[in-house]
DNA sequence: CTAGGGTTAG
């Protein structure tokens, strides 16, 4: 078969589409450069004008296309010569008429694409050829379709007129097949297959190849497993094409075990398998979460040197998104660069979502600078979560310079969600003006506020101590008709940390009214009620009715107020509370080296609580003779949750610390750390017991835990 | 090279 076509002509068979992206891009070899150097490009320019200008111009494809310029010249197939176009000799050879017929056919193409879809009209347009229709045309015509109304009719034509061999016949009807992939029409090209088996016309593995990859890419992976199934009982044997296909294929159904089993024969009958095949397997093993899994492919296809593509770094680096792996994406674009794999813009937006969610600001900010120089346009979403890590690590000028990159970027304009962040990162600074002039842009943009936004604002009066405008936020919740949430409570609970005891009284009607169950225990620890055994059960009552998520930052809320009323006992049965109900985990550990107490998450007053419970039960440790192991050691995590307090739990515990005459001492190679050797600690303990000094829980509750609920 | 190849983030 192949010894029928006119090899100079084989690279123009193919679009752009058709060729391995390494070769397009290269600047080894431009098709482009190519076929419209000099004479030709002259005579496409002067036909394409005379077909825009036409006055009938309601069918100028067909006027344009109407003779054949060449009647006289070789059929495409006749020429015989071998042409390799990268090699410089390839531009001789190109004669004018072999070029002109190339542009008169793809002229064809492109209005038989666009016609009536008749089996008349698609005649008519292809009566230009007269009776000098070559195999090598009807191939050249058929594999520029993008029509699959139109190619059918296009096909039949040619079979008619060409009365084609067999073998022909089945090359015929699987480029016709190409049309239906390019214009996602599953239905017809399994309609055309049938067509084709009425006909006689035996199928082969590019027929199968070709509805297997269209039913892949119309998102129909169940039915490329089916016509895979049905292969052999139309006798053919897959080959390489084939289960390459496959295997993406049962990749994209998440069946690990036939893609798997697959990919192990492949590897077996050392059947080359390309860099999009590894990256579907590779992105099956990322959505399934089992991103080492996706690593070990990763490794073996350089391992098989086969060399990555982009496609595969972004989809390894989408597995590190969903695995939250973010300390292993700056490795990864790393090797992609210096592998001499551009970053393009899936690259950057994945890597800008990893950064942003793990709250690395320095890597999230470096993405968006280069993203901005590479004159890319970022998304709403992409803004969006920029913007939210700034309200999650305290970027004020940062944020203020992204908002107004948003609204003057012309593609993108600021939703709620933006505005609501921006609100946020004011309100988190006691930017009282700021908050309340954005609340306005807000509302003149035509955004109606959230739970979010009046959340921010309790927040930012509270922090103002401005308490009729937090009940004046109140009152606008109600009459929106907005159900207060269990943040926005914990929210009023945190402004009462920080407000006057005189006007208690009127954030506590607010919570009244906000959750009735929640005034009531408040109520209890306001008035200083003894306690009568009901207050543990009504704060259990409240703490198993709401969900999930907001159980801890509701405890720790609560725990900060007694800490603030001054009621450290009332703060440590909460905090008892709180583990029996498995609300904390794990605050304190023991191995045989060190003792450990983990404050990460708490709220301050929550964590100074534990650390005193802590210091106490190392006390009574050392009472009852056990042995201290030879590092005891604090764990406050180095949080950029800088809302927590206005210092962080890091700065609030090492003064704690130091008040308490603690030896402990920040550790210079472990961030977030205090450690203390055993001697230092027991004569620390010893010391304090002998004195009997009862620490007091005296040091500052402030700044929002509200905001560890909102975004924590 | 021959009529067969696409894939990637929320």
């Amino acid at each position: 078969m192949a010894s029928h076509f006119c090899i100079s002509h084989s690279f123009l068979f193919h679009n752009h589409q058709s060729f391995p992206s390494s070769f397009s891009s290269s600047s080894s070899f431009s098709l482009h450069s190519f076929l419209f150097s000099n004479v030709t490009y002259e005579r496409f320019t002067l036909l394409s004008k005379a077909s825009f200008h036409h006055p009938n111009n309601h069918a100028p494809h067909q006027e344009a296309v109407s003779r054949d310029p060449d009647t006289n010249s070789s059929s495409l197939s006749k020429s015989r010569f071998w042409v390799n176009p990268s090699r410089p000799r390839a531009k001789h050879i190109r004669t004018k008429s072999s070029s002109s017929r190339y542009i008169y056919l793809t002229r064809l193409a492109e209005s038989l694409n666009s016609c009536t879809p008749t089996a008349q009209h698609v005649s008519t347009i292809l009566k230009g050829l007269r009776d000098n229709v070559s195999e090598s045309d009807a191939v050249f015509i058929l594999d520029k379709m993008v029509n699959s109304v139109t190619a059918p009719f296009v096909l039949r034509y040619f079979l008619d007129k060409i009365k084609p061999s067999g073998d022909t016949e089945t090359v015929l009807f699987n480029i016709t097949l190409k049309a239906f992939r390019k214009s996602r029409d599953f239905e017809g090209a399994e309609k055309l297959f049938d067509e084709m088996i009425q006909r006689g016309v035996k199928p082969d593995n590019i027929t199968f190849s070709t509805l297997i990859n269209s039913a892949r890419m119309c998102s129909l992976p169940n039915k490329a497993v089916e016509w895979f199934e049905k292969l052999p009982s139309f006798g053919c044997e897959p080959d390489a094409m084939v289960y390459s296909a496959m295997v993406s294929a049962y990749a994209q159904t998440n069946n690990v075990n036939m893609a798997l089993s697959l990919y192990d024969r492949a590897k077996a009958e050392r059947w080359t398998l390309d860099a999009s095949t590894f990256s579907s397997l590779i992105k099956m093993h990322g959505v399934l979460g089992n991103y080492d899994d996706s690593l070990k492919i990763f490794q073996e296809m350089k391992a098989l040197g086969v060399k990555p593509s982009v496609v595969t770094y972004n989809t390894l680096l989408g597995g590190l998104f969903r695995a939250r792996r973010s300390w292993q994406a700056k490795n990864i674009y790393k090797e992609m660069v210096t592998d001499g794999v551009l970053p393009d813009f899936i690259t950057y937006s994945t890597l800008l979502r990893i950064y942003a969610a793990a709250q690395y600001s320095d890597g999230a900010f470096g993405v968006y600078e280069e993203m901005k120089g590479q004159g890319m346009d970022l998304s709403v979403d992409l803004y969006n979560r920029l913007l939210a890590m700034c309200a999650n690590v305290g970027c004020i000028d940062e944020a203020v310079e992204v908002f107004e990159d948003m609204k003057s970027s012309g593609t993108c304009q600021p939703n709620s969600l933006s505005f609501s962040s921006l609100i946020t990162v004011y309100s988190c600074n006691g930017m009282v003006s700021e908050a309340e002039g954005l609340l306005n842009e807000m509302v003149q943009s035509g955004f109606q506020p959230t739970i979010y936004v009046l959340t921010s604002l309790v927040q930012c009066y509270g922090k103002a101590k401005r308490t009729d405008d937090v009940v004046k936020i109140f009152k606008q919740l109600v009459d929106l008709d907005i159900v207060p949430d269990v943040p926005f409570c914990c929210c009023l609970l945190n402004v009462m940390t920080q407000t006057p005891k005189e006007e208690l009284g009127k954030i506590i009607e607010c919570i009244e009214k906000a959750n009735k169950q929640l005034g009531s225990v408040i109520r209890y620890l306001v008035e200083e009620k003894e306690d009568d055994g009901n207050f543990r059960k009504e704060i259990s009552e409240l703490l198993n009715s709401v969900d999930g998520k907001v159980k801890k930052p509701l405890c720790n809320c609560l725990i900060d107020l007694c800490v603030r009323l001054n009621e450290p006992n009332r703060a440590r049965d909460l905090l008892d509370l709180g583990l029996t109900l498995e609300i904390y985990k794990n605050l304190q550990s023991r191995s045989q080296n060190q003792w450990s107490l983990h404050l990460k998450k708490l709220s301050v007053g929550a964590a100074m609580t534990a650390l005193n419970v802590w210091i106490n039960d190392l006390s009574k440790a050392l009472e009852s003779g056990e042995d201290l192991p030879p590092l005891l050691g604090v764990n406050t995590g180095y949080g950029k949750h800088k809302y927590v307090s206005d210092k962080g739990l890091a700065s609030v515990c090492e003064s704690h610390l130091r008040e308490l005459n603690a030896p402990f001492h920040e550790a210079p190679d472990k961030a977030g750390w205090f450690l203390v050797t055993k001697d230092a600690a027991k004569s620390w303990l010893e010391y304090r017991s002998s004195t009997e000094s009862i620490a007091d829980l005296n040091f500052q509750v402030s700044g929002g835990s509200t905001l560890a609920v909102q975004y924590g």
